[in-house]
DNA sequence: CTCTTTGTATCACGCTCGTGATAAATTGTT
DNA sequence: AACAATTTATCACGAGCGTGATACAAAGAG
């Protein structure tokens, strides 16, 4: 028999309502009264699933970071070896996998949102530094495996450092998502794929 | 006769006062406390020169761009001529040129971290957007200009287009900076600089 | 010296915040 | 019906904030 009320379920609408308040209003802006506005609760009852401001922000983050981490995975799996497909496409499988971290859709937007004012925030607040540093070093990994099956697929130019390329294709990434967020008007999402495309197009061999 | 005290004089060390604030703690609690006692005066002081905090923020935000605008013109002129200079060290100019956008001192680090914070608040603080989209569209002139400078000097492989560049290259920028000051032991100072770099080369003809 | 201007220092008000304590209502079980 | 557990709702406290008002000190001008 289903209970009235289930927790679970209550925590992620929290947390829902929470992404929308730090879309709309920014994080600064995100206390536990605006949540529980947005979220239809008192914000005692909020407080019931959540003990304290902290363990609401860890969980929150924590949960956007899983569903990231499961589309790529997702993206990766449906991609399989990348050498079973023809050549030309295998840039276009590469860049879908990595426009997952770009705000090409309304989803994306929010969450690429969401990223960037949590990770400034975690500059100076400790209680985020783990999750911030951990994704950091996560967005690198799948970025240097993504460009090491190129590389060994023989899709890449030869005589490249993948190390430098690397964090190159990284802020690439982390530099159209800031501008695509913060500045809508002068960055597109066509443009941002494109230059993404662009990007990727020029690591490989001229075809 | 010279007064005892120097009214722009002052408001420059509140400022300064104000970024380190920023750098330390983060904008978000950058208060005007905590401004005055970082600058050793009385919070009544303060406010005899600046009539209220936005006024405070936004001489601060102007005050960096214009020094930042400065040191690029400087930049620039220093450079004159980009068909003046040999071949190989047109891209070593451009580099040092835009490397006043990376954090790779202690000065540009300061400048880049409050100015990354700046930002992140002129989302969902309209006071903060003129001079947020000022600055956003000001990079993008100047990444554009030096393309089209390299360009014209027949320094750019053909067949580019200066638009995509343009936003390439100005997210490298915008993401490497990000990355070396939010994590700096994952993106070092002469990594930064080193893809800057490999993407200038990247760029160009193969010599 | 007196007066005006400039700079310095306090106080108090209203607001928002996170949080602890606690009551009240609702639900599931016996 | 009675009880226990869960969920919802209030209240109050202390802290920090920006700001208006105001007092006090210092300095240059007449």
């Amino acid at each position: 028999m289903p209970k009235l009320v289930d927790p679970e379920a209550r925590r992620r609408e929290v947390v829902d309502a929470l992404f929308r308040v730090v879309v709309r209003d920014g994080l600064q802006r995100t206390s536990l009264r605006a949540v529980a506005d947005e979220a239809g609760l008192n914000i005692g009852s909020l407080r019931h699933y959540f003990s304290s401001q902290q363990d609401l922000m860890d969980f929150a983050m924590q949960s956007m970071l899983d569903g990231l981490t499961d589309r790529l995975l997702q993206h990766v799996e449906r991609i399989g070896d990348l050498s079973r497909h023809p050549h030309p496409e295998r840039l276009r499988l590469v860049a879908d996998l990595l426009a997952e971290l770009l705000p090409l859709d309304e989803r994306r937007r929010a969450e690429v949102t969401v990223f960037l004012d949590f990770n400034a925030a975690a500059r100076t607040n400790p209680a985020f530094r783990d999750l911030s540093h951990q994704a950091a070093t996560g967005t690198r990994r799948l970025v240097r495996r993504v460009l090491t099956r190129l590389d060994e697929s023989g899709t890449l130019r030869p005589g490249r450092d993948l190390d430098i390329e690397t964090e190159r294709l990284t802020a690439l990434l982390d530099g159209l998502g800031l501008s695509a967020v913060r500045h809508p008007d002068v960055l597109s999402a066509q443009t941002c794929a494109e230059a993404l495309r662009v990007h990727l197009e020029d690591l490989s061999d001229g075809r």
